[in-house]
DNA sequence: GGCAGGTCTAACGCCTACGTCAAGGTTATA
DNA sequence: TATAACCTTGACGTAGGCGTTAGACCTGCC
């Protein structure tokens, strides 16, 4: 009689595997950014594997982007309705109901992705200038060697 | 007499140009991110096109790193003592002094020159899922619209 | 010199994204 | 069965980044 179910996690070790706060854990899940999770008897959260990794997700999109969790939200909504998409695969039901969700989530994924690459465009300007600064400065700092070799620093 | 020193403006034109409010100019000012403008002998201020651009490459660092304005002050602050060095530019005094400055610049230069290096291979990372996903979305979409044509909706 | 429209400072307000208690219930282990 | 370690739900607090309002002042123009 294996207990081969998922090795549940508690919000504790969620915390610390995911790096951000029990307290943000328990936010996000107020925000409906993350599913409520299930519970034990006596009312301790237990988190799976899949949470995990929508934490992880949600960190990303709001470092990497720094988009509004408001934001953020659709995205993983999106998400959801995906895996209702693969998950419930018989083509008896609701095509047309299945075009609709595929259409949002291609909608909301395409402009995730537009905002992605502004992001790097801007970025690699924003590069290709700081290496041209730190080109000015290696000139500069010869320079001033050069300098200091002419006219040693007072109180050598 | 031409009165030809700089086009000044006067806060509200600035705002205009920049696209931020009244309110962030002032607001930056206080907080260092803008040195104190000139004024009119009534107390206007009065801006400089240094300062246009100074704004937008705040606003640039805020929404492209996402990195705190104090940290923003940091870099502009980098900046402003290189417009020094570059002024004074007589050899005469305090050359290790130009040093300290120099290697300070270069200092928040690299750092904001990896954090731009760090976000662009992250967003490369993201940017290659999401082409992954959007390839799957056509997949879908077509085995959709094969399931349509077998069995064409309800109701028509 | 009077009026419209722009600007001034000061001060309080607000939203986001959590931090930080407090008081009490739960679980695992000895 | 008791005790340490963990978790629960409120509820208030906070820092950053401005928004908004009030009341007064300036500027340009007729």
């Amino acid at each position: 009689m294996p207990e081969r179910t998922d090795p549940y996690l508690q919000i504790g070790e969620v915390a610390e595997r995911t790096g951000v706060t029990q307290r943000t854990l328990r936010f996000y899940e107020e925000k409906g950014l993350l599913k409520p999770p299930s519970r034990m008897d006596g009312g301790f959260r237990l988190y799976s594997e899949a949470d995990v990794k929508r934490v992880t997700q949600i960190r990303r999109l709001q470092d990497l982007l720094g988009v509004a969790l408001a934001d953020i939200k659709e995205m993983v909504d999106a998400e959801e309705m995906l895996r209702e998409l693969r998950a419930q695969y018989d083509p008896e039901s609701g095509i047309s109901e299945k075009r609709r969700q595929l259409e949002k989530a291609i909608e909301v994924v395409e402009a995730q992705y537009k905002i992605v690459q502004q992001k790097m465009e801007h970025l690699h300007e924003m590069k290709s200038q700081l290496e041209e600064r730190l080109k000015t400065f290696e000139r500069w700092s010869g320079e001033l060697e050069r300098l200091e070799d002419k006219a040693p620093v007072a109180g050598a």
